[in-house]
DNA sequence: GTCTATAGTTCGATAGAC
DNA sequence: GTCTATCGAACTATAGAC
């Protein structure tokens, strides 16, 4: 791994665990053994390197999402595959989840992180054009407002990265397991 | 109403809005139309105000929670009160909830704040007593995980802080009935 | 109850030696 | 690639006048 990976991932654990504003460069220089003007061989400011974190797990979550969407041809398996592929991400990139459910409505403040915006407009898009398709095809009950429900499922799912650690005793699938089977049994229509 | 209180409402709107780290002393005198140095005549220091919101919030709240549970004798009927109570705390205590929701993780680290703890600790005796009650009934399926359906409750209720705003369109009791008729169908046990 | 003025810290970032 | 040394800005808080 290079050593500017390694500064990276540094950084994203501080970041996850106490937030941006209150990891300093100190901070991240001291876990790397190094001292804060060393930093700046690697990274031209603070905000270059939580940028590098969240647009890198940006794109790949898409990226997977996407994937999902061409191979899942039916609504049921692509809300199960979507909510099982957030968990999955919960669990492979901690650091990158927690920093944007923590600091993202921070960090959109700026110019340079207007690009966090089309990642909220886009998980909106995909969940309330899955919750259409399903209201559509009868799978899905039809009393609930769709802009709740989808926020109901969006909040429900990333907030997870709030206790869950990895590596801890609950895997991962485990608990999308038991989400998914309230949520699914919750959102979908009542037997007659 | 006192100009402390005065204070407290300014202080407790920027803190909600971004962050007690990012909101400074002079963002609250500037809001009050006063000098920083005078907010020093009405408290000690910043972390003294941010105690002062979330001590008094936190009182509030489980007292409402203790006179529900004093009330309602049924499973069912505290369940759905104590969620109602939760979202109407959104509603009428919305900087407060918001502030403990971000920020209450941080200022645990703070001998000041270790009181905070026990809420955390007391809402989940509460909700796994509830859940406990419900399985025992029959009333709630019996292969849900109680910690974890207690945390999915906990979690689904309170980040709705996120982006709910009094006043506007939509009603907080609305967002319960929505969020209450997902949880309480997909935690019930499935009709044979 | 608010102001003027400022002490004392901590922060992000830079310049140049090694 | 890291260190030494430091700048300038921003922060919490204080002292005393009005």
């Amino acid at each position: 791994m290079s050593r500017r990976q390694q500064l990276l991932d540094i950084a994203g654990g501080l970041f996850a665990e106490r937030g941006f504003k209150n990891t300093t460069v100190r901070d991240i220089a001291d876990a790397a053994g190094i001292l804060s003007g060393s930093l700046y061989h690697h990274f031209d400011s603070k905000e270059s390197i939580v940028d590098e974190l969240l647009s890198t797990f940006q794109r790949d979550l898409f990226a997977t999402y996407d994937r999902i969407l061409a191979e899942q041809p039916d609504t049921a398996g692509r809300i199960d595959a979507i909510v099982r592929a957030s968990f999955d991400a919960i669990d492979q990139h901690h650091n990158e989840v927690a920093i944007f459910q923590n600091d993202a409505a921070y960090l959109m403040g700026f110019e340079r992180f207007a690009y966090l915006r089309e990642h909220n407009r886009r998980f909106r898009r995909m969940w309330v054009g899955l919750l259409a398709e399903g209201t559509a095809s009868g799978a899905l009950r039809a009393d609930l407002d769709p802009e709740l429900t989808y926020r109901f499922i969006r909040d429900t799912v990333w907030v997870a990265v709030r206790w869950y650690r990895p590596g801890a005793d609950v895997a991962a699938q485990t608990v999308a397991d038991q989400y998914l089977a309230i949520l699914l049994q919750g959102i979908a229509a009542p037997k007659e």
